[in-house]
DNA sequence: CCCCTTGTTCGATAATCTTCGATGTGTTCG
DNA sequence: CGAACACATCGAAGATTATCGAACAAGGGG
């Protein structure tokens, strides 16, 4: 069961739909998933880069925030790093193919 | 070809994810189109009450707004209301699955 | 131990979004 | 014509979000 609630991830049973979609709904978090989905994993700094956003580091860290707290990505740490990976397996069990609809469109 | 740019809906080519995303990501819209599904097509005051939306009706008409505009769905004018139906095919060619997906979702 | 890197958090400002009531426009009906 | 209805639009108030720089905490080297 592993109910591990840690607070930083909502568990994938409270995922809320409008939530997870409001949080896909901009461009920059978009393309933040997206290149999460081509890397696997990824330390932030790398993913902002590889996403190709140009902003602050603490305002990707907000969009971060937002990505998690609404339960697409998941932040492990490492050393001094967080590495990020995407709940793919939480969200299909919970929204069947909408994630992969959404890596599937056209930017 | 049917190239019909009516300044009131995008044409299906010019159709944004995130824009879809962010005007699906919220309560009340969702379920707007949650019931437009259901009903198939509906005028604007039947539909909010379907959806169960308590709100004045001006709000009801900005949401519906931001849905069209997101070309989530389209509104002829019958007389004196205007009938919304979703804009199925044209989303389903260039997100494929995505309101599928949205649509099978759990609330 | 110092310092650089990684990332978060805080506080402020600006932009955007939500919501409403009032008002306007076109339609239908008596 | 005039009242009633269906919506849209406008303008304003309030809430939420985006963005940044500064300050902070934790690791990893040297």
């Amino acid at each position: 069961m592993t109910a591990t609630t840690d607070g930083l991830h909502p568990d994938a049973s409270e995922l809320r739909l409008a939530r997870v979609l409001a949080a896909l709904g901009d461009e920059g978090r978009l393309a933040t998933v997206r290149a999460l989905a081509r890397l696997g994993e990824s330390d932030c700094t790398r993913l902002q880069a590889d996403a190709g956003l140009e902003m602050s580091r603490s305002t990707f860290s907000h969009h971060q925030k937002v990505l998690r707290e609404a339960g697409i990505l998941h932040a492990r740490v490492q050393g001094s790093q967080r590495i990020l990976t995407l709940r793919r397996a939480e969200l299909q069990a919970r929204f069947p193919g909408l994630l992969d609809a959404v890596l599937d469109s056209p930017a």
